[in-house]
DNA sequence: TTAGGTGCAAAACCTTTGCCATCCC
DNA sequence: GGGATGGCAAAGGTTTTGCACCTAA
């Protein structure tokens, strides 16, 4: 199976890595059809699946109802807030040590790690004064 | 609000604390039925949620379809088989030392972090081979 | 030409909720 | 007694899928 080049998928993927919130499916439906305003949602759901299997975007574990994506499809840290509910990339350097050594204690085969903070953010601390 | 003792909610409590399986409230659901056959889902969907808020247990972030809990509500990590779907505890000191230095770099407020490992247990690596 | 992709709508799924009866404190 | 719970079923919201029609390569 070849991906083909189609205007649904190429927006997409623009839409995703013009922004550096991380947006829900919905979110990203919307954005996409500021262009394309017949895509259907399934073609959204359709081409975040093909992408996440492709390694080109990231889908982030989260609890709650829906998915959230990330453009940025390099592993590192994400910071969620408690109350508004905002992920936050994390500059922080991904602990490739940590791996190694968690696969030599336990035997499992370690790819990689996911890490998520959790807390307020700035504004949300101000916010709760 | 009293948190009442119910036979429901102490069954519940007893079938998660007695795996170290990670499982999904539809497992939760039928282990419970074998003692209380008439329960219904709703019914376990009420307890998990007032659990999760009294932090008796823990629900684990993870893609995917359902949510799984874990009868451990001390904040530890987890490893998760790409393949077969398995989710194992751990045994590795949580890295409280982390959450200051993001949130002195940041100024997140931060209470904790969830770390996932991804890969393969042992059993699918040598199904694989 | 043709396999992959799209739109549309229905289906599938997990989870939540309203209502009323029931039970615990 | 009275508020917290449970059972049941319907509703809610996200994600997947079947199908017929396109379209990029």
């Amino acid at each position: 199976m070849h991906a083909r080049r189609t205007k649904q998928r190429e927006t997409i993927i623009k839409v995703l890595r013009s922004t550096t919130c991380h947006p829900t499916v919905d979110w990203i439906y919307n954005e996409v059809r500021k262009e394309i305003p017949n895509i259907s949602l399934g073609t959204v759901y359709r081409n975040l699946k093909l992408l996440r299997e492709s390694r080109e975007i990231l889908e982030i574990d989260l609890s709650g109802t829906f998915s959230r994506f990330d453009g940025n499809s390099d592993n590192h840290y994400h910071f969620r807030c408690d109350k508004c509910g905002r992920v936050f990339d994390i500059d922080e350097p991904v602990n490739k040590e940590l791996d190694e050594r968690v696969a030599r204690k336990t035997g499992f085969e370690i790819s990689h790690h996911r890490l998520e903070f959790r807390g307020l953010c700035q504004e949300c601390q101000k916010a709760a004064e």
